[in-house]
DNA sequence: AATGAGCGCAACCGCCGTTCC
DNA sequence: CGGAACGGCGGTTGCGCTCAT
């Protein structure tokens, strides 16, 4: 509405994929890689949109994809997920290797939501604390507001989508007690941080930590153009991107690194020196991570799943 | 057997950030 | 530096299937 479509659309294939699109989309890929979508459907023949050809591989295509069959251990990280990040089902989908963040959002909107949401009223019902999917008896300390997705909007915790959707992490550096685990340890503390970086403002603006764009992917940092710098503490509050820098380092970091020393360790004593904890070596263990050895996904998802017990515990205090 | 409601999911859409020229 | 192209995201739509009536 009001904008021009990504391609002309005029005799242009529309609607479910046929095998045979499949298999040209596949074999086009197979020999040229993935990207310059836009020109694809012409080299490879296709009848279709840029953007639908992606689509069509990365969701559905692509050999390493895990289709259905979604496993409990899966179904109780997405909650946890979700509660911690929002409606963000890329980086939901990027802890969940296989999966998409399509299919994510689709098993949410039919499925875990409304699980979600029963157990939720079931709770309210019974006054009982809250406990999400899992039968373990831990979170007791996560409240209903936090389970509500309404309530949870509100929620300084969770992750305000499109507001600050970013898939990349950001990285502030400029307070001596910034740092991500501190930020997640003591709220109250946060907020007087906050009302500091207020004063020091603009010298508080977030830095960048690498300057050019391609170390900055590759570190998973985003640089801010200036005049994002300019952003000021209460935006910061309003849309508590502390936590969200916080979690969006840790969920793109190596889980299994991150749990390898003392968590607790972390909390207990703010590191002034981030990159000890997001090392370039936990990024790089974390890229290398064979997602295809099924040991090595149990592995993650369950040290992932002993670092969303911690988050979720200070969340909830 | 017909049909309509409900549901699941693939595909589409528009917006936004980044990159390139 | 600015605009176009590109890639990626979350929200929404609509088709096809299942099941109840």
């Amino acid at each position: 509405m009001g904008r021009s479509p990504c391609c002309s659309k005029e005799g242009l294939n529309r609607g479910a994929w046929t095998a045979h699109e499949d298999k040209i989309l596949t074999d086009y890929i197979k020999l040229h890689g993935e990207g310059k979508w836009r020109n694809l459907p012409k080299r490879a023949g296709l009848k279709r949109c840029g953007k639908s050809c992606r689509l069509r591989w990365l969701n559905y295509l692509r050999p390493d994809i895990k289709r259905g069959n979604i496993s409990t251990d899966e179904e109780e990280l997405i909650i946890r997920l979700h509660k911690l990040l929002g409606n963000r089902w890329s980086l939901i989908a990027g802890r969940l290797p296989g999966r998409t963040d399509n299919e994510i959002k689709n098993y949410w909107n039919t499925n875990l939501g409304k699980k979600v949401k029963d157990l939720n009223q079931q709770n309210t019902n019974n006054s009982s604390p809250t406990m999400m999917i899992s039968t373990k008896p831990k979170n007791s300390k996560i409240t209903q507001k936090q389970n509500n997705p309404k309530a949870m909007m509100q929620n300084s915790h969770v992750v305000r989508t499109k507001a600050t959707k970013c898939s990349k992490v950001l990285f502030i550096n400029s307070l001596p007690h910034s740092s991500p685990m501190h930020t997640l340890q003591n709220k109250d503390e946060t907020e007087t941080e906050t009302e500091t970086a207020t004063e020091t403002k603009p010298s508080m603006a977030v830095d960048a930590v690498a300057s050019d764009s391609t170390s900055n992917n590759r570190n998973g940092f985003l640089s801010f153009p200036d005049k994002d710098k300019e952003l000021s503490a209460d935006l910061l509050v309003d849309f508590n991107i502390g936590d969200d820098i916080c979690l969006s380092e840790l969920l793109n970091s190596d889980f299994s690194a991150t749990c390898s020393f003392d968590y607790n360790d972390l909390l207990s004593s703010p590191c002034s020196d981030q990159t000890r904890m997001f090392s370039d070596e936990i990024l790089k263990n974390w890229t290398q991570c064979n997602f295809g050895d099924e040991t090595n996904v149990s592995n993650n998802l369950h040290s992932f799943t002993s670092f969303l017990e911690s988050s979720e515990e200070i969340l909830g205090e």
